[in-house]
DNA sequence: TGGGCTGATATCTCTAGGCGTATGGAGCGC
DNA sequence: GCGCTCCATACGCCTAGAGATATCAGCCCA
């Protein structure tokens, strides 16, 4: 590719006039004089090397150079503006694609609002979801297979990481919710609204696997702690919906955040805990990413009304 | 269309940095020193409204927005030199479309090897031939439905028309050739290699309608008069081919240029008339055609070695 | 023959932008 | 800590080009 030295001006002025075929016209659509576009015109023919128009007394039509040279000079321009057109609107944050993973669990409850606001704020924006428990949410924001994460009790004090393990990251509570214990409708436990949570020593446990997510597994096991035992786990299960299920099947209780409330299963019952305690969930993004996208998305999150223009 | 204004330069300085992700190399590729690349791609960056380049030490690399503007920019970048490269070669005549009448006896004589002088001169030219008597190549010349005539006789003096009738037109005189009588091989005339043209005062003549081409007509009866019989005409027909038929099935005879004697029909003679008279082929063209083609083809016609460079 | 229209030319001004050299400052490796 | 690489910044110079106004030249029409 050479370079490629000649003003635009001069190919948007070639345009105009070969549209109107009249200096004059011409001129006035340009918002310009009639003798600056005659100049225009007389440097883009001296760079071509060719007239481009035939000044006839009377009327003014493109020569053969010209008609090759138009379509050409009206790609060029619609390309451009149109390129720069979408690279402001992927700049500015009014388009582009945005990655986001999240906690099964959360898809019934604060992912679908969440999606529903953001896509009406920003309705050229593709949003890319996919489902992952907390730890490899973490290791797809360090590595950016993601943007933001959606999980549940985020690793250290809101912060995390060094530059040894890839970016640092950010993390900002989204909500808090209370635990349930997860019971087969049968059990004698199910009867009262509100279990104690000490009550389910004996109980054999069913829950995620620790590497799923740490800080949520352990704050469950240190409740259970808390509350005097420890619990014996009899069967592990990556998703929530096979927990209850197993639950339903009386392989064991479950203690769980209270939104997977919303898993309807006729043979699981859900019943607050005392003392009660809660979990957060949380947004997780790389500390250095600039793009507008992930702010907008943490704007949405807060529930700030944003502004899409 | 809006008024694009930002420079070409950046574009392209756009472009080759994103190829290189070095500002230094790019700057090489481009023939400038670092720092004035810099300051490209911050304007360009300015004007876009957004950065275009991350640049963590260590790696330049593109952002959203780059990538969305990139594909455009080297579209628009590779379109206009096309464009140009198109139009300058339309302009200067190393390309583009050319329409030539012709008469039909000269299917055999001149035009193939024109045709083929001016393909190998310039490859990339599309010639449009289409046949027609002389007549009409002038309206079709004034009309601008062809933009070149190979014709016999061309109407007065190597020039002719005046802007009532359309753009003047100029003639040149191509080559002359002698008169032939077109005879019966049976008919006693055919005998001797010569024929004495009062021979033929008293046989019926077949001849192209005057309309076709008036003066070559008027040559001819002028010829015949000259030698003292005006000549009684039995028949016409519009192509040469047609009148040979017509002389081999004994309507009567005929006197053509001697180009068409490639017309070969067993059942025809041709013979040299005395006294001899020649007809001129000459080349037609718009006198205020400023196109390079037709000052090409003229170039051809004269034999000039030409320059395709 | 004299306006009216159309486009070209001449002249002047102003500024954006392109380039160079010199310099600054942040990582990175030894 | 030193030097190296790499990019940004600061300044100064210079030209191309865009714009305006004023004027001219050809053509058409009345």
């Amino acid at each position: 590719m050479e370079r490629p030295e000649l003003p635009l001006a001069q190919l948007h002025a070639f345009v105009v006039l070969a549209e109107e075929l009249h200096f004059g016209h011409a001129a006035a659509r340009l918002g310009i004089a009639q003798p600056p576009l005659s100049q225009q015109i007389r440097r883009l023919e001296d760079k071509v090397g060719h007239a481009l128009f035939t000044r006839e007394p009377g009327r003014v039509a493109l020569t053969a150079a010209g008609r090759e040279l138009l379509p050409a000079a009206r790609r060029a321009l619609t390309d451009l503006a149109d390129g720069l057109a979408a690279a402001r609107a992927v700049g500015s944050g009014r388009a582009g694609r945005l990655r986001i993973g999240f906690a099964a669990s959360l898809a019934l409850t604060v992912l679908p609002g969440l999606l529903r606001a953001f896509r009406e704020r920003l309705p050229d924006v593709r949003l890319d979801i996919r489902e992952m428990t907390t730890a490899p949410q973490i290791a797809a924001l360090r590595d950016k297979t993601i943007d933001v994460g959606l999980l549940r009790e985020p690793p250290a004090g809101d912060t995390a990481g060094d530059t040894a393990y890839g970016p640092e990251l950010c993390f900002r509570t989204v909500l808090t919710e209370p635990f349930v214990a997860v019971l087969p409708s049968a059990h004698p436990l199910a009867a009262p609204r509100t279990v104690r949570l000490a009550r389910l020593a004996d109980e054999p446990f069913v829950l995620l696997p620790r590497t799923a997510g740490p800080r949520l597994h352990d704050q469950i096991i240190g409740l259970c702690e808390a509350a005097g035992f420890t619990p014996r786990i009899a069967q592990r299960a990556v998703e929530w919906q096979t927990v209850c299920a197993l639950v339903e099947t009386g392989l064991g209780v479950s203690l769980a955040p209270a939104s997977i409330r919303r898993i309807r299963l006729k043979g699981v019952a859900f019943r607050t805990v005392e003392p009660n305690a809660r979990t957060r969930v949380a947004v997780g993004w790389r500390k250095d990413d600039r793009s507008p996208l992930v702010a907008q998305l943490l704007a949405t999150v807060s529930g700030d009304p944003g502004s899409a223009r």
